[in-house]
RNA sequence: CGGAGCGUAGCUUAGCUUGGUAGAGCGCUUGGUUUGGGACCAAGAGGUCGCAGGUUCAAAUCCUGUCGCUCCGACCA
C-alpha cells in the first residue's frame, strides 16, 4: 500500500477527551475516530489491526475443533424471557421496536440463540462434543461507555458456545478454550493471564479471566507471586486468620455512644475498641427482600460476593434516603451507624456473617437503638446467624490461600472470559440430548469471550512508548514501512523503495511506502507513531556512502547495502 | 442514576472572574525559499462561541433550562 493511496489522518496533538495513552495513540495514529460516545468508526489501519486479531483468533478456534457460524444480532426476546436474562440484564439490553411495534433485542452476547439452535439440531450424545463459534458485532447499553473501544455501546467479540455430554467432557471443552485463549493473546504479543473469577449474570460455577497488567484496566486482580495463585478480587480469598475467640465475656451490656456512627470513632477514645473488636452490621436489599451482612469492623464488604451467596437478581444497599428503604431501619429501631444484630431482627431476615467473624466473641456492635452499642458480644451466643459465608474483599499483604505468602495487588484489563455454564440455559431453552441408554439429559454448556476490539487497545495500551505505538509484529497494521526521503518518481531513491517496496509485497509482506512528498521529519513522526514493527529509510546521504537504514520499532538501527535490504527485513520478520 | 468538570474554526486552545466589534498555534489554500526527526516567509479561506430562553442599550462572558462530551462510582469482553 502506497501511503497517499489510503487514509491515515495522524494527530500531532493530544485530543481532549482521550485519557489513557491507548486511546489517545488510537485517535493519533489514525487508527479510529469517534462518532460518539461509545461508538467508532475503525479506519484502514486500525481495521487492519482488527482483522489481523480476528485471523489469529479464528486460527485458533478452529484449532481447537470450534466450529464457525453467524448468528443473529437482532433477536426475539422470547428467549431472553425464557432463560431469564431478559430481566436480570435489564437495562443493559439494548432493545427496538420494528414498524409493526413488535420488540427486539440487540445481541449483548448470544447463549440464547445458540441454545435455541442446540435445541433444533443436537437430540444425541453422537453429536457432541461440538463447541460453535462467531465472530460479531455486539451491543450492550453501558451505563457508561469509555476510553474509547475498551468499553463501548457497540464491540466486537468472538464468542464461543460449547456442548457436552457431561460435566467431565464440559471441562475438557473448557480446558481445550482456555488453552487456545493462552495461545491467542501470545500470539498477539500481549502478556495476558489467566485468573479465576466471578461468573457475573451469565450464571455457572466455574470462570477464569484473561487479564493484561495495565493501571488503567477496570480490575482489580490478587495475585501470588511465590505460587502462582491469581483472581479477580471480586472472588479472590486469602489466608488470613479468623478472628481470635477470647474467654467468653459477662453478659452483653449496652453502653451509651451518642453520636457515634462510624467505626473510627467507636475505635477512638473514650471507648477504644479497635475496629478488629467491632462487628459491622450493613442492611442490604436482595431481589427486594432486605437482610443483613456481617463483617468486622475492619473489613470491607465485597458486593460481588455477597450477590453470588444470596443468589439475588439484584442486591443492593438500603439507603436511608428512600423512603421504601427507610422503613427497614426503623423496624430495627436505629439509624446506620448503630445497627447490630443481636436484638430486634425483624423476623424473616436473614443474617449473612462472613466467616472471619467465626467463633468471635468479646466484641462490640451497634445495639439497633441510636447512640447506643453492645458489648460483651458472642456472635454464636448472642446472633443468629443464618449462613456463614465468605463476603469480605482481601487487601494486599494478607497470606495466600494457597501458599500462605503475601498477596499482591494490582489493576488488569480483561481481555477473555471463560465459563463452564453447567445446564443453567440449556435447561430453560430446551436443548436436550438422548445418551446410549435412551434416557433424556440436559446438555452441558461452556461459554467462551475475547473481546476483539478491546484486545486492540489492550495492546497499544500494553506496547506504547513517548513516540507512539510498537506494535508486535502479528497484529500491526502493517509490519514494513519504507520511508524514502524523497519522492521524486525518476530519482535513485524513488526507484530503489519502489524495487523493495515490490519485492516485499511479491513475498506477501504488509508493507507500507510512504510515497508523501513530505520533509523527514514528518515522515519518521508519523512512522513512529503509527509504530511499524520495521521502518525502511532511503536517503541520499546514506545512499552516497552505499547504504540504507533499518529501523525496527524500539530497537537499534543499523546499515546496510541496499541490495540486502529486502532479505535482511525478510529476517526479521521471520525471527519474532 | 449519583458526584465532578468541560462545550469557542477540522484539531489544541486564549478570552468568561470584572458584559462593549472573537484571538492564537497546528492543519488547510496560493506563491516563494527549504529538504535526514513534526521547516521558514508572505498572502488567504475558515466561527450560528453546543442549543433554547431570560437579564441588559449591549451577552462567548451574567441567570435558567436543555443537549452532548470527559472523569469518579454501580454494569461488563
Amino acid at each position: 500500500m502506497r501511503w497517499s493511496q489510503t487514509f491515515i489522518p495522524t494527530l500531532k496533538e493530544i485530543p481532549a477527551d482521550a485519557e489513557i495513552i491507548s486511546h489517545q495513540l488510537l485517535l493519533r495514529a489514525g487508527l479510529v475516530r469517534k462518532l460518539t460516545g461509545g461508538l467508532y468508526t475503525l479506519l484502514p489501519l486500525g481495521l487492519r489491526a482488527f482483522r489481523k486479531i480476528k485471523a489469529i483468533v479464528r486460527e485458533e478456534m478452529n484449532r481447537a475443533g470450534a466450529v464457525e457460524v453467524l448468528m443473529p444480532v437482532l433477536q426475539p426476546p422470547e428467549i431472553w424471557h425464557a432463560s431469564g436474562r431478559y430481566e436480570s440484564i435489564g437495562d443493559g439490553l439494548f432493545k427496538v421496536k420494528d414498524s409493526a411495534r413488535r420488540e427486539w433485542v440487540l445481541s449483548p452476547t448470544a447463549e440464547e440463540v445458540i441454545t435455541t439452535l442446540a435445541a433444533g439440531e443436537i437430540n444425541s450424545y453422537r453429536q457432541m462434543p461440538i463447541t460453535f463459534y462467531q465472530i460479531g458485532v455486539k451491543l450492550r447499553d453501558e451505563i457508561r461507555p469509555r476510553f474509547g473501544l475498551m468499553r463501548a455501546k457497540e464491540f466486537y467479540m468472538k464468542d464461543a458456545y460449547s456442548f457436552d455430554t457431561s460435566d467431565e467432557g464440559a471441562m475438557a471443552s473448557y480446558r481445550k478454550m482456555y488453552d487456545a485463549y493462552t495461545r491467542i493473546f501470545a500470539r498477539c504479543g500481549l502478556k495476558a493471564f489467566p485468573v479465576e473469577a466471578d461468573t457475573g449474570v451469565i450464571g455457572g460455577n466455574y470462570s477464569h479471566e484473561f487479564m493484561v497488567p495495565a493501571e488503567t484496566g477496570e480490575n482489580d486482580v490478587v495475585y501470588c507471586e511465590a505460587c502462582g495463585y491469581a483472581a479477580n478480587i471480586e472472588k479472590a480469598t486469602s489466608g488470613i486468620p479468623k478472628t481470635a475467640a477470647r474467654e467468653l465475656g459477662v453478659a452483653v451490656e449496652k453502653f451509651a455512644t451518642p453520636g457515634v456512627v462510624t467505626i473510627e470513632a467507636l475505635s477512638k477514645a473514650p471507648y477504644g475498641v479497635p475496629a478488629n473488636r467491632q462487628i459491622k452490621t450493613l442492611v442490604f436489599i436482595a431481589d427486594g427482600k432486605p437482610l443483613l451482612v456481617l463483617l468486622r469492623g475492619d473489613d470491607q464488604l465485597n458486593e460481588t460476593k455477597l450477590m453470588a451467596r444470596t443468589g439475588a437478581a439484584q442486591v443492593r444497599p438500603a439507603d436511608v434516603k428512600n423512603a421504601a428503604d427507610l422503613v427497614h431501619f426503623t423496624k430495627l429501631g436505629a439509624m446506620p451507624g448503630s445497627l447490630g444484630a443481636v436484638a430486634n431482627v425483624p423476623t424473616g431476615w436473614e443474617i449473612l456473617a462472613d466467616e472471619r467473624l467465626g467463633d468471635a466473641n468479646d466484641m462490640t456492635t451497634g445495639a439497633n437503638e441510636d447512640g447506643f452499642h453492645l458489648r460483651n458480644v458472642s456472635i454464636g451466643r448472642d446472633i443468629k446467624v443464618s449462613k456463614w459465608c465468605d463476603l469480605r474483599t482481601v487487601t494486599a499483604g494478607e497470606p495466600c490461600v494457597k501458599c500462605a505468602k503475601p498477596l499482591k495487588i494490582r489493576r488488569a484489563i480483561e481481555v477473555g472470559h471463560v465459563f463452564k455454564l453447567g445446564t443453567k440455559y440449556s435447561e430453560k431453552l430446551n436443548s436436550k440430548f438422548i445418551d446410549e441408554s435412551g434416557q433424556q439429559h440436559p446438555c452441558v454448556m461452556g461459554c467462551y469471550g475475547i473481546g476483539i476490539t478491546r484486545t486492540l487497545q489492550a495492546v497499544i495500551e500494553q506496547s506504547n512508548d513517548k513516540d507512539g505505538i510498537i506494535w508486535p509484529i502479528a497484529v500491526a497494521p502493517y509490519t514494513v514501512c519504507i520511508t524514502p526521503l524523497s519522492v521524486a518518481p525518476d530519482g535513485p531513491i524513488m526507484q530503489l523503495a519502489e524495487k523493495i517496496y515490490a519485492e516485499l509485497s511479491a513475498q506477501g509482506v504488509d508493507v507500507i511506502l510512504d510515497d508523501r512528498d513530505d520533509r523527514p521529519g514528518v515522515k519518521f513522526k508519523d512512522a513512529d507513531l503509527v509504530g511499524f514493527p520495521l521502518r525502511l529509510a532511503i536517503g541520499e546521504k546514506g545512499l552516497a556512502k552505499g547504504v540504507v537504514e533499518i529501523k525496527p520499532r524500539g530497537g537499534e538501527l543499523l546499515t546496510l547495502a541496499p541490495e540486502q535490504a529486502t532479505a535482511k527485513l525478510l529476517e526479521l520478520l521471520r525471527a519474532v
